[in-house]
DNA sequence: TTTAAACATGTTACCGATTCCATATAATTA
DNA sequence: TAATTATATGGAATCGGTAACATGTTTAAA
């Protein structure tokens, strides 16, 4: 249907070498030539296949991208960033939403060789997971680069770009220490996960740096849901040696940590203080006091693409393996201007 | 360096078309065969090259999608429906990003027809922009079937999905007078745009059916963005004759419309009932009684991409023109067990 | 036993580009 | 003026599959 080089050689009365030659801009052609050529283009609604160009080129500019849940904002940043470098190096994406499924994930993969992708960028969901790993190290072995997107995969070599949960658990507790509080609840993600258990390390090394002996009493642990936190922030309200201030270490168990508080009508932070990991916009936006640790999600995109496209570059086995640890920041109640809670 | 369907056909001792039977299960192949050329893939760790199919049979299976903002939900879940449906067909998606740009919109459609997409999905930023209609027009004559996700293109002729806004905001209107209030105020969307009249359109209707007075004083004009809400939220509460109920049109407005709240410390639903157009779920979460009109999101995706299937399968001009209105969900307050605001 | 249908496999053209090589002409340089 | 070199274009192979067609062998029906 659509027309081909060689209609376009055809109308202009010439060869399809030489067309292709003006469509790369390479080697010599005549500039009335040229012309010819241009005109017969316009005139058809001509454009390349890049399928039939993959081919030849053995190159499809494209690089797969995995992720668990694209409606989650966390990656739907994380792709943003991964998408606006990939615009700037004229990569497409190809994307797989696995709805945290390890079959979806598995067959991405396989579509990915198939479609004879560049690279890949993965949020691993099943990290430990012994037939994934084989897979990504299959993927390895046939030199496409990979980068794990916040995913540790021990004992790999793969590439990739981590957030400093350690630092970041820390920072966030020494900003509490610093203003004032000692006695600080902490709830935590699941911990079967790397992050949870790093960021419960952060803060108990900030505590322990600031001689506040760790009070196993203020440790919850949770479980990233948002009802976990609901039920434990109960529990921490109603001690008799109530903490002034709680780290939640998740974006869903701020929501039910706040559902709590907001329910128990307590002050934010008159009454108790509240830091989280990872950010929730809106209740920032709508003013409540509650600091961040937030995870540079955009940023951590950006990375994994200049990552990935450095490797992409470098033929046969230069590829270089390397893993970048970003920082994540902290955003205090009032940097932002944060309004004063008055609801008392 | 990958394998090809020649070293297999090698390997196993037989011609190419034979292992082409294999792999696509078609015609006849002696059982024997069949596991020799099986055993050369396995041993050879084969993957068929999508490229090269493509080329040959002219399918790609693979299409595009279009959005302005992948961090948003609001798109993160149409791409979540898009990406089920998609999967269950065996379909890929190409992504973009166009972070509402008008360059990246268009740069998105000439590599999509680069790419020879089987088709698009497309949730246009710049509906009325006459270059991108144009474009879109072209990709229509190439016989690329294209969906277009809550978007409307005036005059032309793509099947689409679209949401209801007149029934929504009529329907969250009708809820609000049946709860016993009169005095409602709006805050719209930026009225250059279809949604923020057709809401408005809504409202009055509500009224109008009710018998009560369309007020103008109680229609106030924001732009989408928290700021114009938070600020028009303010005036509201002071005025003398107070509404009893606000219906905010955004996503974003109701949370500058709740920090407004928040921050005068007023009562909701006591003191005042909110309405939104769109849902926020960190404030459900968090259990503000806010009401909500939910566009459904999820499913525009799976059914956009259900009708771009549809379309997909038809051959030549038998493609249909097919319009969808999806109406948006009424989440009364409490119908999810929110918890009463205690907060006084 | 002959004949047609089912089974099994191979030959070859083709999909739409790129690229190496060959060839011819024009422009420079010796 | 002859020899180079730069300019301009085309021929043909190639990328890795698919599919129409051809051909040979079994098997089953007549």
């Amino acid at each position: 249907m659509a027309a081909t080089i060689n209609d376009i050689a055809r109308t202009a009365g010439v060869s399809r070498t030489t067309v292709s030659r003006v469509l790369n801009d390479s080697g010599y052609v005549k500039e009335e030539t040229r012309e010819k050529i241009l005109k017969a283009i316009q005139e058809l609604n001509y454009t390349p296949s890049a399928i039939a160009r993959s081919l030849s080129t053995n190159r499809t500019n494209t690089i797969g991208v995995i992720v668990p849940e694209i409606n989650n904002p966390f990656f739907g940043e994380i792709i943003k960033g991964i998408s606006q470098v990939a615009d700037e190096h004229n990569l497409n994406i190809i994307l797989f939403n696995t709805d945290d499924t390890r079959d979806k994930e598995l067959k991405a993969l396989k579509i990915l060789k198939e479609q004879r992708i560049q690279g890949i960028i993965i949020t691993p969901t099943y990290p430990e997971d012994k037939f994934n790993r084989e897979y990504l190290n299959t993927l390895k072995s046939l030199n496409i680069p990979v980068v794990l997107m916040d995913g540790h995969v021990e004992y790999s070599n793969f590439s990739g770009v981590f957030i400093d949960h350690i630092k970041g658990a820390f920072d966030g507790t020494m900003a509490l220490i610093e203003e004032g509080h000692s006695k600080i609840a902490i709830i935590t993600g699941d911990m079967n996960s790397r992050p949870a258990r790093d960021r419960l390390t952060g803060y108990k090394n900030a505590l322990v740096l600031n001689h506040i002996s760790v009070n196993k009493r203020y440790i919850f642990h949770g479980n990233y849901k948002h009802e976990s936190a609901y039920r434990i922030t109960k529990q921490i309200l109603d001690m008799e040696d109530r903490p002034t201030a709680i780290f939640v270490m998740s974006n869903m168990m701020i929501l039910g940590c706040m559902k709590a508080i907001y329910e128990e009508n307590v002050n934010v932070p008159g009454d108790i203080a509240i830091m989280g990991f990872d950010k929730v916009d809106a209740l920032n936006i709508v003013g409540m006091n509650i600091s961040f640790i937030n995870g540079p999600t955009i940023e951590m995109g950006r990375t994994g693409m200049e990552l990935l496209i450095d490797n992409l570059y470098k033929k046969g086995g230069n590829k270089e393996l390397k893993r970048i640890t970003l920082l994540p920041k902290l955003v205090l109640k009032g940097s932002e201007k944060y309004i004063k809670n008055k609801c008392k």
